[in-house]
DNA sequence: ATTAGCACTCCACTCCAACGAGTGCTAACA
DNA sequence: TGTTAGCACTCGTTGGAGTGGAGTGCTAAT
């Protein structure tokens, strides 16, 4: 579709304009080493890149800024994923090489070590319940009709809540359906728990049907999840040293988005396995109508667990910020908790 | 100190820059209805108010802004605290109305309902270890040598990490370990628990000196605090909104703050109970030199739990919320998990 | 097909004058 | 003696004119 001198000259301006973050007029692309044609016939490729929808002007006599388009085809075709140095690969390696960290803990590093190292913003969106087996459960009571349930998964992962225990359970009866609970729901997948629960309390317990009730009501008030402190931040403002970002009224809007929480979820919900590039408008938020978000899924022993995801600006260094989310992503891998 | 007339016109100084962010001149504030002298008596006033250090002139011929100096005299002679409307007071009080949430949500509505009532950052930290007590400790085995240790708090507050057991411990000798350790030091304020620890197992388990050694570092590794999830935000860009952030760079060095928790934690440190007013560089710390911290200590049945402060610019609503913190903490006594 | 040359466009920057808000001082006044 | 009117002065802000420069599109030459 598009011949190899348009090819190189589109994928110059993209390299320049991501490093300098302003049009790129024809001449200083001439000079570079790469391309040996004068400007004025760059002038004439430019011109036809710009008919075909990979650039724009920002206004007449000022250089070239590429559109949503020529960032795809840039990510999709010309991109030249950028060297991991050994200092990087090493510095990602040594958090997974050290002591074992509490699950949210790696998740936070994680988050940390990314967004240090591309100075974008990185988002991290921590395991999934789907993917996730009751490990072990436990009430204990707080005095009052108070108890604070404890789910402990196969993953290490723990979730707490607070529950109300009906004035009519005995001590001895909550007991016994802990036991009982562990005993036939251990190994159960997060979110088919609630079903088996019921399903398999019906066989069992049938007799005690109406004793059972309020027990029910008080497994299933514990198995609810409350919060999704699923979700890590990292460098923020990191995306306040973007040129692009210069405006406080457009930080604004983006820090609304992100201080969201459902509204990133809901970003990250429906992301495909594996890399994902979505470039402005394709992320079908106004918020980030002018940023990128490259997104990973990781996993553990081969189970699929969270996803990690870079935000920075259109201009982003996609080169640089994919190849790290590649390692990243086989490093985490070597990481085995509960085995 | 300063005459009923000086203190007057300070006061609706103040009161007019807290509205408009801008200068005030001798002009608008004659042109109040409570302050009934010309212009001219009123600049005599503002230029001995400045020389008193309590006004400041960004330049010659502009209108005078108030001092940190300005700002203390107001907050502690001058300030009317602003009634909390009924709407707000029921808004608060709902929360509390409610069902029973996980101490960590409360903390974090908490945070929500301050940060949009007054339209500034809350920062608020969670309860302290100091004056929590251990109500229940247990170790959930993951496979192989993981296991998440769980402790349980008298408040509800649960903490987990994931330890590694030693390799020479038998699964029983645990599981009696983590009854005798349940036995003994239930009610032991958290602070102390390592030190009675070692106390009591010295004293009861020294027969077994050399097993108890691989136990006690077990135990040990479970008690470390690992992580302070204690630190909440919200409402980061509010602070947007105010004039005195149009600058990016200024956004930049108080965000850069807001991220780094240890650096907030030192903050809050050393705060004495009660309500507390930190005026611009009354706060040691270089990045919020132009904003104002006012903190204020929360108490569940008298016990002192956490922490709940307003970060806006020096120009804040004092009155208003000062108000709200007060009507808060009043509100927050109502909550009692675990009774 | 490529390139040199040239006229043209448009932004960014600087300079400057006008404006206005506010001050300090002085002199008049109650 | 305290208060006020008047006035000259200061200084930041605003808007418009002028200028320089980067970059383009077109044309004609190679």
């Amino acid at each position: 579709m598009l011949t190899e001198r348009q090819q190189l000259i589109l994928s110059s301006i993209i390299d320049d304009y991501i490093r300098s973050a302003e049009p790129v007029g024809s001449r200083s692309i001439s000079k570079r080493g790469d391309v040996s044609f004068s400007p004025a016939t760059i002038r004439n490729e430019m011109a036809d890149l710009e008919e075909l929808g990979f650039l724009e002007q920002p206004h007449t006599s000022a250089g070239r800024i590429p559109s949503i388009r020529g960032y795809r085809y840039y990510v999709d075709h010309l991109m030249k994923r950028e060297a991991v140095t050994d200092n990087e690969l090493n510095a990602i390696r040594s958090f997974f090489t050290g002591r074992m960290m509490e699950m949210e803990q790696v998740i936070q590093h994680a988050a940390m070590i990314m967004s240090n190292m591309t100075n974008y913003t990185s988002i991290v969106l921590g395991p999934d319940s789907v993917n996730q087996a009751l490990k072990h459960f436990q009430l204990v009571p707080l005095g009052g009709d108070k108890a604070v349930a404890i789910v402990v998964t196969n993953t290490g992962h723990v979730e707490n809540r607070t529950v109300t225990i009906p004035p009519d359970l005995e001590m001895n009866e909550i007991e016994q359906a802990v036991r009982f609970f562990n005993d036939k729901l251990s190994g159960v997948p997060l979110t088919r728990l609630k079903s088996r629960l019921f399903s398999e309390a019906g066989e069992e317990m049938g007799r005690y049907a109406d004793q059972c009730e309020g027990l029910l009501r008080l497994l299933d008030q514990a198995l609810t999840p409350e919060h999704d402190g699923r979700l890590f931040l990292s460098g923020t403002t990191n995306i306040l040293t973007q040129p692009e970002f210069k405006d406080v009224d457009k930080v604004k809007t983006l820090f609304s988005l992100l201080e969201e929480t459902p509204a990133l979820l809901r970003l990250f919900s429906s992301l495909p396995q594996g890399l994902q590039v979505r470039i402005g408008t394709e992320n079908d938020h106004e918020a980030i109508a002018n940023c990128s978000l490259i997104t990973a899924t990781y996993a553990i022993d081969g189970q699929p667990l969270g996803t990690i995801g870079i935000l920075g600006p259109t201009r982003m260094d996609y080169g640089r910020v994919i190849s790290l989310l590649g390692v990243f992503g086989s490093s985490l891998q070597l990481l085995r908790p509960g085995q």
